[in-house]
DNA sequence: CTGAAAGCGCTTACAG
DNA sequence: CTGAAAGCGCTTACAG
C-alpha cells in the first residue's frame, strides 16, 4: 500500500533567481554605519572596545543589512577556523551516536563547530576524504580508528593540525589518542564466559578492523584457557539483526554444541536472541550470549542483554578538551588515553 | 567488571610543536618549480592546459612538498566552497541514516563535500546553528524538517543558498523541498488497522513535530471512521526500546482493552512487542503493532514489524541532485517533491 | 602555453 | 576609541 504524491501542496512558488545576489559585506555595513571596516569588526567581536554610540550605529545596520559575517574569509586571515571536523564510519548504527553528541556540546561549549563526515567501512576512499578535510584548515580533526595508510598518516603529520584517533588504540599514533584495546576487551569476555562455565564458545563478527580484533582476543584468550578453538562466523560490517539471526543458523549447522556466543555488535546480538527464541533454545540456559556496544535496547530486551560498554560520552568529551586545548595553545600533558571497557553483566550471559 | 586503563601502551612520541609550522603554500610549490602560481593551479585544476614537461615539474613539487591546496582560500576566492552542509535533528537513531548516505554518495559524484550537523530535537538552537551554517557559506544546505522561526527563515533565503528542507512538507518552503505528509501518514496507517478490523486505537508517540503531525493525523482519521478517540502516550524524542516499553504499561493501564498501537518509531514498537511478549499477550492476536521507519531490524524479528517506509535513499539523492543542479547554475524544474511513503505490511499488524 | 595584477572578505598589526 | 594599510592563499580576468 502506498501513497500517491499529493500535487496539490506545497504550491511552486516563482523561482529564485538562478545566480543568488552576493550576500552583504562588512564593506556595505561600515558604509551604512559610516564607520570603517574594523570598527564593524570590533562590534561583532569585541564590542567592548567600541564606544556605546558607534556600537549602535553599527548594530543597526547589521539588523537592517541582515549581515551574516563570511567565517570563511575571516578564518582565512585569522587563520582559525573554529571549525573542528570528525570522521566516523557510519551513522547507521548507535554506536557512535553518544560521542558524536558529546563532541559536538563539549566543543561548541569552547567556541567550537563540529561537522561530521561519513567514511563508510571501507578504508579505500579514506585517503582522498582525508586530504579534502586537510584542504579546509579546520581547527582540529577527530578519526574513529587508527590510521594506517601511510599516505593518509603523512598528510595528516604534515598538516600540523591537531588529530585525535579515537575507539582503538596504536603503538604509533599520529598525534592525540582516545581508545582502547579490542584485543584485551575480546580477552575480558571470553574469560567472563569460561567463568560462567562456558566451554564450547563462538563468535559472530562483522569484518571491520576493530571488530576483527576483538575476535582475535577473543580466540587466543579461549587457546589460553585449554577450550577448543571458537566457531567464526564472519558478517560483513556494518553488521544487522538479519546476520545475528542468519549467522547462528549457520554457527549451529557448523557448531551445534555452541553454548556461547560473542557478537561483535549488540544489533547482531540481538538477531541472535530472536535466532534463538524462534528455535526454541533458552538464552542463557542453553545458549549465553554477549553483545558489544551496550545501545540503548540492550538494557531493556527481555532477556536483558550482557554486552560490552565504551564510555563514547567520555571519549567526545576527552577528544574536545584535547583538541580545543591544543587550538588555544596550550599542551596537552598525557595526550594518549585508554579509556577502558567494560563489561555489563545481564541476563543473557 | 571493567578494564584498568593499560599504562604501558601506547608510549608518549616526543610531544609536536605547539605551534604548527605553517602549512605549505601555492607560493612555495611554484617557487620550487620554477613556474607562477597559476600555473601550479592550473596543474592541479586543469592540468589539459599545461605542457607536459612543466606539468612533471609542477608535480614533482608538489609531492616533494607534500602540498595540500587550501580550499579555504580557493573557495573565498571563487565563491564555490564544493561544501554542502547537512542538518539532522539526531544521529542515533537510524532512521536518516540512509538519507545521509545517499547525500553523501551522490553529492561526492558531482563533486561536492557533505558534512553533518546535529541539531538535536529542540529547536532552541537552531537559529544560531543556522547563521553558523549560513557563515560559512557552503553550496548547498540541506535541512531535516521544515523551519519555522521568523529568523531562521529570513537568515536563509537571503543568503541566496539553495536550501533543500527534507522529511516534512509545508505550503510555504522556503526554497527545495522533498519531503512527505505526516498527516496524511497517519491517516494512512489508522484506515490500515481499521480495515483489519481493529477497532480501540492506540498512539504511543515521540513529541516531536513530525510525530506529532502523524498522531494527529491518525487520530483525525479514527474521529472520521467513528472509533472513539485513540488513547495517546507521549514520550520524549529521541524515542527508545525503554520507553516502548513503559509506554505499553502505561497505555494497558489506560485503556487495557486497546487492540492495536500505533508507535512512532520502530524502536518504540521494538520496545512493545518485548513488553507485550513479557506479559504473555500475542501479537498480532491479542495486539497489532504498527511502527515507523522500516528500519533494519523490522523485516527479521519474530513477529516481522508492520511498520512505514519513507525512502530515506531517494530523500537524499533528490536533495543532492536538486543542491548540484543549482550550484552550477541549472534551474529545477519541480524543486518541490512529495516522496510518499508506503505501509509495509507484516506480521504484527 | 604561461604570467602579472587584482581581488575574494575578512583580521592583524600598527598608528594615532 | 577609531582607522588606513597590508595580507591570509588562492582564482579570475586579462594579456601575450
Amino acid at each position: 500500500m502506498s501513497a500517491p504524491p499529493d500535487p496539490s501542496r506545497p504550491p511552486d512558488p516563482s523561482p529564485l533567481p538562478s545566480a543568488a545576489r552576493a550576500a552583504v559585506t562588512l564593506r556595505e555595513v561600515a558604509d551604512r554605519a559610516g564607520v570603517s571596516m574594523i570598527t564593524v569588526s570590533r562590534v561583532l567581536k569585541t564590542p567592548a572596545q567600541v564606544s556605546e554610540a558607534t556600537r549602535a550605529r553599527v548594530q543597526e545596520a547589521v539588523a537592517a543589512l541582515g549581515y551574516v559575517p563570511n567565517l570563511v574569509a575571516g578564518g582565512l586571515r585569522s587563520s582559525r577556523s573554529h571549525l573542528v571536523m570528525a570522521l566516523v564510519p557510519t551513522t547507521r548504527g548507535q554506536l557512535f551516536g553518544e560521542m558524536m553528541q558529546s563532541l559536538t556540546d563539549a566543543l561548541h561549549g569552547r567556541g567550537f563547530q563540529v561537522m561530521f563526515g561519513e567514511v563508510g567501512y571501507a578504508a579505500s576512499r579514506e585517503d582522498e576524504l582525508l586530504r579534502a578535510i586537510v584542504g579546509r584548515r579546520p581547527d582540529g580533526i577527530v578519526l574513529t580508528g587508527v590510521v594506517h595508510s601511510p599516505e593518509g598518516r603523512r598528510l595528516l603529520l604534515a598538516s600540523g593540525i591537531p588529530v585525535v584517533e579515537t575507539w582503538d588504540t596504536t603503538p604509533t599514533p599520529i598525534d592525540m589518542l582516545v581508545g582502547l584495546s579490542h584485543e584485551r576487551l575480546g580477552e575480558a569476555v571470553c574469560a567472563y564466559l569460561h567463568a560462567r562455565g562456558r566451554r564450547r564458545l563462538a563468535v559472530i563478527s562483522g569484518d571491520d578492523e576493530r571488530a576483527a580484533r576483538r575476535q582475535r582476543g577473543f580466540s587466543e584468550a579461549a587457546h589460553r584457557l585449554g577450550l577448543e578453538a571458537p566457531a567464526l562466523q564472519w558478517v560483513p560490517a556494518p553488521t544487522s539483526h538479519a546476520q545475528g539471526r542468519t549467522g547462528l543458523a549457520a554457527l549451529l549447522e557448523a557448531a551445534p554444541r555452541t553454548d556461547a556466543v560473542f557478537c561483535s555488535s549488540d544489533m547482531l546480538a540481538l538477531g541472535v536472541l530472536t535466532e534463538a527464541r524462534t528455535r526454541g533454545l533458552s538464552v542463557p540456559g542453553d545458549l549465553a550470549v554477549a553483545g558489544f556496544g551496550d545501545i540503548e535496547f540492550a538494557a531493556t530486551l527481555a532477556p536483558s542483554l550482557t554486552t560490552v560498554r565504551i564510555d563514547g560520552t567520555r571519549i567526545g568529551q576527552t577528544a574536545a578538551a584535547f583538541i580545543a586545548d591544543r587550538a588555544e595553545g596550550l599542551s596537552v600533558a598525557r595526550p594518549h588515553v585508554d579509556i577502558g571497557f567494560s563489561i555489563v553483566e545481564r541476563e543473557s550471559a
